[in-house]
RNA sequence: GGGCGUAUAGCUCAGUGGUAGAGCACUUCGUUGACAUCGAAGGGGUCGGGAGUUCAACUCUCUCUACGCCCA
């Protein structure tokens, strides 16, 4: 197999992605194995693949691959989340389309239809997940509306139920009047929207009058069709002017309500009048006062029907002319709270607002400019309405209590973890969880109402008739659950709860499972449940990590950790990785209204998933938002075709797969450093990959592969390889270097490296070649799975495929020896270079070097190295005698000056500057070391450590300097 | 109002109590067979302002300023 000549990510994408999934790779058998385990934040069924999606399964994928390569049973469990609001708001547009609606049909018959939907056109983004090599366990996908989790919700709410941490309740709810149903606080999203400020007149009833004499109170508000429930007015108990009117009578003027002021201290004296209207029924602060003013919640007038129109109240009292009209201007018409106003201002009960125009004339207005908090509902984008209705609510605060604790106390480590406070501050205060929705997609709660409107919580509706007794008439609750609450029992409800729960007896024996314990099931069997041997469950619960962006802590990964303590005794995850937001170029928030949307796969089509991949972790430092940067992309786009093309080199040098897992045994030093230098990116690899630091794992197998394998490895073996390629064939292309040699008389005469290289070396640099490039492609693997495993099979045959390949064992120590001298080599060939860009001379020139204070070290390594100086440092001869007299250029490495005498021409200005330049440098820090050295505290209280440092650098940095000074001193 | 975060090279971002780094962009040079999706060599930052701790602060503390996010 012979590598293209291009990189073509698409050609190989699909390919590979088909192969690991028909041969069961995402999840080999691997019961013996230690368990690793993910779950996926379950993509909505609605939704397509984002950027934002791109970013964290990126992440889970290089974390999973990497487990799985360490030979550990990796489990990344997928699914997708049946979404209860935004899947049925999909199917009834779409039926809206055929001038059709949902209650044209029985429940029944619409969520069938939406079932229809899931299967057809729901789950796209599946598919998506594929395209960007996503390596998650398909073989059990999961959905949250799955017969098996539908079974996990109903043992959930049934036992949460039982237990006392599931209730009904009749209080203010955040009322959707778009969607028609509840919605929980988090999907309340309060916006500052610019509104208006009434003031009105209350005239006091029975010719009460104020102390000042006054026959009303004066009472603002921001939405004045609320007045038309209004059951009170409320003042501070210690505002002197108003306290001879505390438990008088307000007579209400359009709708003739009389009604009590009541001292509250929700009433604040500095703000407007002091005095303020109660309206019990459509305000969360009302509702308190109303309910301290000794209002049940049933009593309570409501105004409002489910679309926010007005309805009559109880009492009768709403004027007929208000009866339908919307609580607000809506489509151009106006609504209650115009007339409202329009009303009161004819009866003279309107406080206009003066204001001065430009020529400081006073100006009336019927009502203040202000600025209002509002609520909206993320979905449905309307203004949320406080309503009062019967809802299911979940104890939150109770269930909070262990996942509070389990952070503090480590249980769960969050990371980075400066979102512990985030954590800690909401749990700590945090609200009743409102689970009811008024949809039909969903899990349908598991509730019975008799005639009486009796509650009965049951898994079905026999064992709720059972409870309620023969003969009762039951109905069943058509309220459906919060999509996050099935969405909260992932980490247990994908891998087997509640089947594979035993029940273990006091004294250990196995009992058959008793999932529904017709008494109460997990508080009075007195025995404990228990996952079941050998099951997923017990193997892959608690889960080791779960990644998920920050926007859903509250939203999910909270309410997993309340859940899963719960019922699981355990956390649901040893580590949370939250990370942050991809944003637009410019910063901005990407947002299809926006219209800045960046479409991953787009991005995939033009630089490759691997790219794309690569791009997601390099980016993602922990603690910080992605701003998105297509250059970027197309840069690991690059660097894969570089790898692509190291390869064909090698392919083309006769260097194929390795057959050891260990490092080859290797003479040579530019082979003994390179395998160092694997044994430190492999160290600092694994340490970045388990501290979670995406960035520092991808920037290490980045230039580890580009800046030493690349630029610096295969440049160097060059010589070694074209000497194998020159005695295969033979012929005089090298007979020229053959010339070069060391010329001192006592040191070891040597010809050129080519002709000298055994076979033996050559074998041993094929070997460590191949070998190494093994080594990134499983380094890189994680990152960029498709390159990869294409690599690997195109360098030779293998016995398993990458995906499942092993991780690194590479059992080479770190050898200094090699490591000093090829880093030596390195900064000899770099200062050559620069030095014949600033002198003006062509890089390809070819030149002599005469050593001036060289040892016989040196002079061994520069035997050693001879071949690499002459062809990629263009050095021909290396020699230990003087220079010849006359124009040269001279380099200082490492205790040596290097000469290099100049045939022709040369600008000896030229070559004083730049030695003046390095002479400057080296005494500027020179300069500075023994200014620090110089100063008896440093000395004192400086680490050791620190001093040796100081006065080590400062004898290499003046050795330098003189060295170049002499050099200087020389060209005069 | 409370909380969190961020301010480092033209841009996007790493970074460590002990002489500032990467990618992109920029400048110059370079097609002798892995790679022009490339190679070589460069220029460029008083690490937001101020104060403090320390022998030493880009790094720790405080404060100010600007921006962003979350909660009320």
């Amino acid at each position: 197999m012979t590598l293209d000549k291009n990189f073509d990510p698409a050609a190989i994408e699909a390919r590979w992605y088909e192969h690991w999934e028909t041969k069961g790779l995402f999840r080999p058998e691997r019961k013996e194995a230690e368990p690793y385990t993910i779950v996926n934040p379950p993509p909505n069924v609605t939704g397509s693949l984002h950027i934002g999606h791109a970013l964290d399964n990126t992440l889970q994928d290089i974390i999973i691959r990497h487990e799985r390569l360490k030979g550990k049973d990796a489990l990344w469990v997928v699914g997708m989340d049946h979404a209860g609001i935004a899947t049925q708001m999909v199917v009834e547009r779409q039926m809206e389309k055929r001038q059709d609606k949902r209650t044209n049909y029985t429940r029944e018959e619409f969520v069938e239809k939406v079932w229809e939907w899931k299967e057809e056109s729901g789950g796209t983004i599946t598919k998506q997940l594929r395209r960007l090599g996503c390596s998650m366990d398909w073989s059990n996908e999961r959905f949250t509306m799955d017969e098996g989790m539908n079974e996990a919700v109903l043992k959930v709410f049934v036992d949460l139920y039982n237990d006392g941490l599931i209730y009904r309740d009749k209080r203010l709810v955040n009322w959707d009047p778009a969607l028609k149903t509840a919605i929980s606080d988090l999907e309340v999203e309060t916006t500052d929207i610019k509104g208006h400020f009434w003031h009105f007149k209350y005239p006091l009833a029975d010719g009460v009058t104020l102390d000042d004499g006054r026959d009303y109170i004066e009472v603002a508000t921001t939405r004045p069709e609320t007045m038309l429930a209004d059951m009170a007015v409320a003042v501070h108990p210690k505002d002197e002017r108003y306290t001879s009117v505390i438990g008088k009578e307000i007579l209400q003027p359009i709708t003739g309500r009389r009604f009590k002021i009541v001292a509250d201290e929700h009433a604040d004296p500095e703000l407007g009048s002091g005095a303020v209207k109660i309206t019990p029924g459509h305000d969360f602060n009302d509702f308190e006062v109303g309910k301290r003013a000794g209002f049940a919640a049933g009593e309570m007038l409501n105004m409002l029907d489910g679309e926010a129109n007005v309805c009559q109240t109880t009492d009768g009292l709403v004027p007929d002319e208000y009866l339908g009209l919307h609580r607000f201007k809506k489509d151009g018409v106006k609504g209650a709270r115009e007339l409202v106003v329009q009303r009161l201002k004819e009866l003279g009960c309107l406080i206009s607002h003066v204001s001065k125009n430009k020529d400081g004339e006073p100006v009336e207005h019927d009502a203040e400019p202000r600025t209002i908090a509002t609520p909206f509902g993320d979905r449905g984008g309307v203004v949320i309405e406080p309503w009062l209705t019967d809802q299911w609510y979940v104890d939150a605060e109770t269930l909070a209590q262990p996942a509070i604790k389990a952070v503090r106390d480590g249980s769960i480590e969050i990371v980075p973890k400066s979102w512990e406070k985030t954590w800690f501050n909401w749990m700590e205060n945090i609200q009743p969880w409102c689970v009811s929705r008024q949809l039909w997609w969903g899990h349908q709660i598991p509730a019975w109402f008799d005639q009486e409107g009796k509650i009965y919580v049951a898994k079905d509706e026999d064992e709720a008739q059972a409870q309620a007794g023969d003969g009762v008439v039951l109905t069943r609750d058509p309220d459906v659950l919060d999509t996050w609450f099935s969405s909260a029992l992932w980490p247990f409800g994908t891998l087997g709860w509640p089947g594979d729960m035993v029940e273990e007896s006091a004294s250990g024996e196995p009992v058959e499972p008793r999932l529904w314990d017709e008494q109460h099931p997990s508080t009075s069997s007195g025995l404990t449940a228990k996952p079941k041997p050998g099951s997923d469950l017990e193997r892959h619960y608690p889960n080791d990590l779960l990644i998920s962006g920050f926007d859903i802590l509250f939203f999910w990964d909270a309410r997993m950790a309340m859940q899963g303590i719960q019922f699981m005794k355990d956390v649901p995850w040893k580590r949370l990785y939250l990370h942050g937001l991809v944003r637009a170029e410019d910063g901005s928030k990407m947002s299809k209204s926006k219209g800045n949307v960046v479409d991953p796969l787009g991005l995939i089509e033009q630089y490759g998933a691997d790219a794309l991949r690569f791009f997601m972790a390099a980016m993602e430092s922990q603690g910080r938002d992605i701003k998105m940067d297509d250059k970027r992309v197309e840069g690991y786009r690059n660097f894969a075709t570089k790898l692509w093309n190291a390869s064909r080199f090698c392919e083309a040098n006769g260097i194929g797969a390795s057959q050891t897992l260990v490092a080859p045994k290797a003479s040579l030093p530019v082979n003994r450093w390179i395998i160092s230098e694997v044994v430190e990116t492999q160290q600092a690899l694994d340490k970045a990959l388990t501290d979670l630091r995406f960035d520092a794992a991808a920037n290490t197998i980045y230039h580890f592969t580009w800046d030493r394998f690349c630029d610096w490895y295969l440049e160097l073996i060059k010589p070694i390889l074209q000497s194998g390629k020159d005695s295969a064939a033979p012929s005089s292309a090298g007979a020229e270097s053959v010339e070069a040699s060391i010329s001192d008389e006592n040191g070891p005469s040597t010809s050129s490296g080519q002709a000298d290289t055994t076979k033996a070396e050559l074998a041993e640099t094929k070997q460590v070649a191949g070998w190494v490039l093994d080594q990134i492609i499983v380094m890189l693997h994680p990152f960029m799975p498709f390159i990869t495993e294409e690599l690997w099979h195109a360098m030779g045959a293998r016995n398993y495929d990458l995906i499942v390949a092993k991780w690194l064992e590479p059992k080479a120590e770190i050898d200094a020896d090699a490591k000093s001298e090829v880093e030596w080599l390195i900064k000899l060939i770099s200062e050559v270079r620069s030095t014949k860009v600033e002198l003006n001379i062509a890089p390809g020139t070819k030149m002599t070097a005469h050593v001036r204070d060289g040892d016989d070290h040196l002079q061994a390594k520069v035997v050693r190295q001879n071949a690499a100086l002459d062809r990629v440092g263009r050095l021909e001869a290396i020699s230990f005698d003087p220079a010849p007299e006359g124009a040269s250029a001279q380099i200082v490495v490492d205790g040596a000056t290097y000469v290099l005498p100049l045939a022709g021409a040369i600008d000896i200005d030229a070559e004083k500057t730049r030695l003046n330049k390095a002479l400057e440098a080296s005494q500027k820090e020179a300069k500075s070391l023994s200014g620090r050295l110089g100063n008896p505290n440093f000395v004192e209280k400086a680490k050791p450590e620190a001093v040796e440092k100081a006065r080590a650098d400062l004898a290499d940095k003046e050795a330098e300097a003189e060295r170049l000074q002499a050099a200087i001193d020389r060209l005069d």
